[in-house]
DNA sequence: GTCTATACGACGATAGAC
DNA sequence: GTCTATCGTCGTATAGAC
């Protein structure tokens, strides 16, 4: 257990963010991460392998944060009604929250700066997500389609209203809207016509 | 009516509109559309004030193309049933015959390198989809509620699958799609359960 | 591990001939 | 209008002291 307080690595993830969602990656030079954080430039070429390392770092890190969530829910829901509610309402939660996570995770062009990464919608989070629709498909929930016509359907009304949302354009805190955006998101692709 | 063969603006835009999109906008230098597309470094400049000015020429000319098809379906057509699905019927043609005219409008961060430029979704277009849905209201065609969340829930699905079909995780013609794409998402927001 | 100073290359933009 | 050649700047990455 390390002394938070000068853990450096930690340190730089958290000012690459901010600027990275602020200015966009190509507009954050390396010394600007240094003067912010405080950190020199050298330490963080010490610690990462380049400006793309501190990128990909970021990156891995909040996937896996996001993936441990929903395997969470997966565990403690039964329901796809349920599971994919979670998830939702999660991702509202995390958008107000913690804005800048969301937007690098989400909203972000990573193919740009990350070589040989996939698209967000490759990701582990994004395939737990799909993997509950085919769940609520298998047990009946859902209609039967393209499972990726199901996913998008489903999750994309929410997912517009969170860069709606991150964008500015959405004035008031998403979870005044969580209830909406559920009823039509689930009415889209359920069996039952409610 | 200039002679089309040597219509030099035109050039660097058809160049820059697929520099962009393949190695976005900040890995594509002015020298590789000058090479791209045969037209000199200094010919640019001449023509547009600066890179900025080039993606910018690009943005508008695309957004206001597709605000003029737009405007002509809330013409053709009296529903917003029939509007809406215009919509995305459009626009999932355009994807298929005109993937680099999809990517750059709607699938880049315009803010990141076009200065006090809004974002997409206040752009004409978007206004333009979320006034059809405005109208589905108004006659009694669409459940009641916030806009944004109704557009959101309208569009969301479609242009999820657009994106994913521009990050080549959709294999298939989008046209296959189409029809549960919007059986779905009319169902998400429509007053008559079908 | 952290720092400062610097090397090096790339890119945006301009000058000026044709 | 179009071109080539060049300038100046900025940003990545490294060297090397502490």
């Amino acid at each position: 257990m390390q002394n938070k307080k000068t853990d450096t690595p930690q340190t730089v993830l958290n000012t690459a963010l901010t600027l990275f969602t602020k200015e966009g990656y190509f507009n954050t030079s390396v010394h600007d991460i240094a003067r912010v954080s405080g950190v020199s430039v050298g330490s963080i070429y010490h610690h990462f392998k380049d400006k793309e390392g501190v990128a990909r770092a970021l990156y891995t890190l909040l996937l896996e944060d996001m993936s441990r969530e929903l395997s969470a829910f997966q565990e403690q829901y039964e329901s796809a009604y349920e599971q994919c509610h979670a998830v939702i309402k999660r991702m509202f939660m995390l958008t107000e929250s913690d804005p800048e996570r969301m937007e690098f995770m989400l909203y972000s062009k990573h193919r740009e700066f990350l070589q040989n990464e996939l698209p967000v919608c490759s990701s582990t989070p994004f395939k737990l997500m799909r993997e509950m629709v085919q769940r609520g498909m298998d047990r009946g929930e859902i209609v039967e389609m393209d499972l990726m016509v199901a996913s998008s359907c489903l999750y994309g009304g929410a997912l517009r209203m969170i860069t709606s949302r991150l964008d500015g354009i959405v004035e008031k805190d998403l979870m005044e809207y969580l209830d909406d955006v559920w009823i039509c998101s689930w009415r889209a692709i359920s069996v039952d016509d409610k």
